[in-house]
DNA sequence: TCGGTTCAGAGTATT
DNA sequence: TCTGAACCGA
């Protein structure tokens, strides 16, 4: 045990060891959070306080759950295959899986990702005439996933108005769908998970009673449902340990509630809230920059991060005109870093959106340094494998609409459009899936039909007795899909992600150990023998919709006074099956040259629990970085800090901040101040590499009463006159300005008011103008205040003044 | 059924 | 400016 709990620092030290009650660990960016949530769950089972499977562990992603295992059995030799930990949607797939026909779901029903499920509101609302423009498919999705998130079923979201009426019908009608379809959508993992153990008493009890030791990750990012799903597992005889950093909660437009750590301290009487503050990742002056700037955040737990690594090198500033003398000086930058001996891969470029990775990507690519962007499609949503996929949902479960009208006509096998409104229909008319109404429908459409149903359920019979990698290479081969690519001028890399999913197949095989025992249950009640309805294909899995989407089924499973049967007593689901919902629950890494040493290109977003040797924070201007849409609310920039702050701390050793003066959006060029994030730092700690002014265009000299530069304007001349740039960046496109800026300047009042010239005003403050209409008396400038917004002023009334 | 054209919209994203 | 989706004509 020792050595378990060797070099923990102090704080660490008291959250791994503390007595089973509730706890709350701040746990400040570096500051060993994982280290301490698996030391916990090591040093529980070796002081024999829990065993292996009296452990519940969650996390959001794949990724941390993978983590957590890995760095578990590194620390005892335990299996952790078996353990429940993982995300909280795969863990509910697990609970789901097993109590089956106690949440009235088929055994092999389907997961629906984003895509599936707007696939199927599309669906929906075609299906119900409902008006597309007024209801945009969009929106509904929105609208359902943000009731779910809540915990909300259609009858019980209040109705505010006809519209909103509406959209709750709509909510209730595709409930229905996806319970006649026997599919579920991500949110509704969770819901039903959570009525499944609301109403069956028994049941919650046992997992309750299993499940001694629960422990949270990223608690801040926790939704409402997932807070009551958590609350619901927790009795009072159970423990649960939250790890959480509040200042890092940048998930609130996905439905995070930082709210629900102040909440679990309240309603669980939290008496041990443990802060780990010590930071090992970064040196002093980059932590001294995020804490500086995360304090003007009001609304925070409180936390200030430290360090014994010494203050190290100052935090570099950098004002470009353009950007892609931004972009230009970023690599002569990431040269010098290069040239330092740092791994290109150990070197992040962040950004607030992802369209500015294209100027960075632009100027990389010319320059021929390697890089890798994170975030795009991901392997199991490529086209092609979402078909085969398709395929193999289909033969699992015939009810899965969405799996049948991606594949129907996929090769193409002349079943056109109007065969299948034919066939929709009918299975309208007679309350049946696509699949099962296929027999219905007469004439010319009739054969086709019946010879697509002919070949799904040939796929089924012949791929019986396989194994999993070979029926999934059988599918491939017979759906006529790699027929159909080596066809096509650029299948081959579609061929290629084909194959490369038969050996997806396999590893999840290996990895699940299917075939395999699951470990020992360790103490709990003993499982009975083969429980009920485990059979069957899913044919036969057509609920009454009406009462099962609200959850009104009577427990089937479980008659009070009946032995509980623990999910991991229940017999597995089908290895396709369980493959499926793999593919659906892990979207699969996005491919793009992984091993390579790459710059890494990410959204700030992206960045979140990574750490680099060097970052480059760019585009640090207002509109962007805060971003325009955030700013008019406090929590919205709040926000926007934590994200700024989880920015910074990414850093190691070398942290760089870059804004520039103009920048190309939506086809327009963008006159932008800098962020105040960076007047937030604290100014020891910076090093400006250009002259530090702060303000855009800054060419306008009001002393001289003239322009700075040549007159025309021309951002590289206005912007370094006086001091010139340390970058060589002359390939940048400076002064780049359309033929309408160009005729909207004009001279007012004697002086000369041009866009991208730095103004004060009496009551906005400092400013640049971005626009200019009129003349004479008539003319009006916009000028872009930064935090005051954007202003329309009429020069014959506002007291403008030019700043130099 | 395909391919070219038009049009709106452009913040972040895991499961 | 650029992208993706919807739409229309052959």
């Amino acid at each position: 045990m020792a050595n378990l709990l060797a070099n923990l620092n102090e704080r660490q030290l008291a959250a791994v060891t503390l007595p089973p009650q509730h706890a709350l660990i701040l746990a400040g960016a570096g500051s060993g959070k994982t280290r301490v949530l698996t030391t916990r769950i090591a040093w529980l089972i070796q002081t024999g306080q829990v065993s292996p499977h009296g452990v519940l562990a969650v996390t959001f992603t794949n990724k941390a759950a993978r983590e957590m295992m890995t760095r578990l059995s590194a620390m005892l030799p335990i299996n952790t295959r078996g353990m429940w930990i993982g995300t909280f949607h795969g863990l509910c797939n697990r609970l789901l899986r097993a109590h089956h026909r106690d949440a009235a779901l088929p055994q092999t029903f389907q997961i629906l990702d984003s895509a599936d499920q707007l696939a199927a509101i599309k669906r929906l609302l075609k299906a119900l005439n409902v008006d597309d423009e007024k209801y945009p498919p969009r929106n509904l999705q929105f609208f359902i996933n943000g009731a779910k998130d809540e915990g909300l079923r259609a009858k019980d979201v209040e109705v505010v108005d006809d519209y909103n009426r509406r959209f709750v019908e709509l909510y209730a009608a595709y409930d229905a769908q996806c319970q006649r379809e026997g599919v579920v959508d991500f949110a509704e993992l969770l819901l039903r998970s959570h009525e499944l153990l609301e109403r069956n008493e028994p049941l919650r009890e046992h997992y309750r009673n299993r499940f001694r030791h629960i422990l949270v990750d990223e608690f801040q990012d926790t939704n409402a449902l997932q807070y009551k799903w958590l609350k619901q597992l927790t009795g009072p005889g159970n423990a649960l340990f939250a790890v959480g950093d509040d200042d890092q909660s940048i998930y609130a437009f996905r439905g995070a509630n930082v709210g629900n750590m102040a909440a679990f301290e309240r309603e669980f009487r939290v008496a041990n809230l443990i802060k780990l503050e010590q930071n090992y990742r970064s040196h002093g002056n980059i932590l001294d920059c995020a804490n500086h700037l995360i304090r003007q955040n009001a609304s925070r737990l409180g936390k200030e991060l430290w360090t014994d690594a010494g203050s190290g090198e100052p935090v570099r500033v950098h004002e470009a005109v353009t950007d892609s003398q931004e972009a230009q000086w970023l690599i002569e930058e990431a040269r010098g870093l290069i040239g330092e001996g740092y791994l290109r891969s150990d070197v992040a470029v962040l950004y607030r959106s992802n369209a500015q990775s294209r100027v960075l990507e632009h100027a990389l690519f010319s320059a021929g340094i390697p890089y890798r962007v994170y975030g795009g499609l991901r392997f199991f949503e490529r086209a092609e494998v979402k078909h085969a996929l398709g395929y193999l949902r289909l033969m699992e479960n015939p009810n899965d609409d969405t799996a049948f009208l991606r594949v129907v006509n996929f090769p193409v096998r002349g079943i056109g459009a109007r065969s299948i409104e034919q066939l929709q229909d009918a299975a309208r008319a007679a309350n049946l899936s696509l699949y099962a109404a296929v027999h219905v429908v007469r004439g010319a459409a009739a054969a086709k039909l019946g010879g697509f149903v002919g070949l799904i359920e040939r796929l089924r019979t012949e791929t019986a007795s396989l194994a999993l990698p070979e029926a999934v290479e059988h599918v491939v081969e017979r759906s006529g899909l790699i027929t159909h690519y080596q066809s096509e001028r650029e299948g081959q890399d579609r061929i290629d992600n084909l194959r490369e999913l038969v050996n997806a197949a396999a590893a999840f095989l290996s990895e699940q150990g299917i075939g395999l025992d699951v470990p020992a249950n360790l103490g709990v009640s003993a499982p009975a023998a083969a429980p009920a309805g485990a059979a069957g294909t899913g044919t036969s899995a057509t609920h009454d919709a009406a009462t099962a989407a609200v959850g009104g089924v009577a427990a089937a499973d479980t008659v009070a006074g009946a032995a509980v049967i623990d999910a991991d007593a229940m017999p597995r689901t089908t290895p396709l099956a369980s493959f499926l919902a793999h593919a659906s629950l892990e979207s699969g890494d996005n491919q793009a040259g992984e091993g390579t040493d790459a710059l890494q290109l990410m959204t700030v977003h992206a960045a979140k629990g990574l750490e680099f040797d060097a970052v480059f924070i760019t585009g640090l201007e207002e509109g962007l970085f805060p971003h325009e849409n955030s700013v008019t609310e406090v929590a919205g920039l709040e926000e926007e800090r934590r994200l700024m702050y989880v920015a910074i701390t990414r850093a190691r050793k070398r942290l760089y901040l870059s804004f520039s003066q103009t920048r190309m959006l939506h086809g327009q060029t963008r006159y932008s101040l800098k962020s105040r994030f960076i007047d937030e730092l604290p100014e020891p700690t910076l090093k400006w590499l250009t002259p530090r002014t702060g303000l855009v265009g800054g060419g306008f000299d009001g002393r001289r009463g003239g322009w700075g530069g040549s007159g025309a304007w021309g951002a590289r001349d206005a912007g370094y006159a006086a001091g010139g740039p340390a970058s060589a960046g002359g390939a940048a496109s400076g002064g780049v300005r359309s033929a309408d800026a160009r005729l909207a300047a004009r001279f007012d009042r004697g002086l000369s008011w041009r866009i991208g010239q730095s103004v004060a005003h009496s009551r906005f403050g400092e400013g640049v103008i971005i626009n200019i209409e009129g003349s004479g008396a008539d003319a009006r400038v916009q000028v872009n205040f930064g935090r005051e917004g954007v202003k329309w002023l009429a020069l014959s009334v506002a007291k403008l003044e030019a700043v130099g």
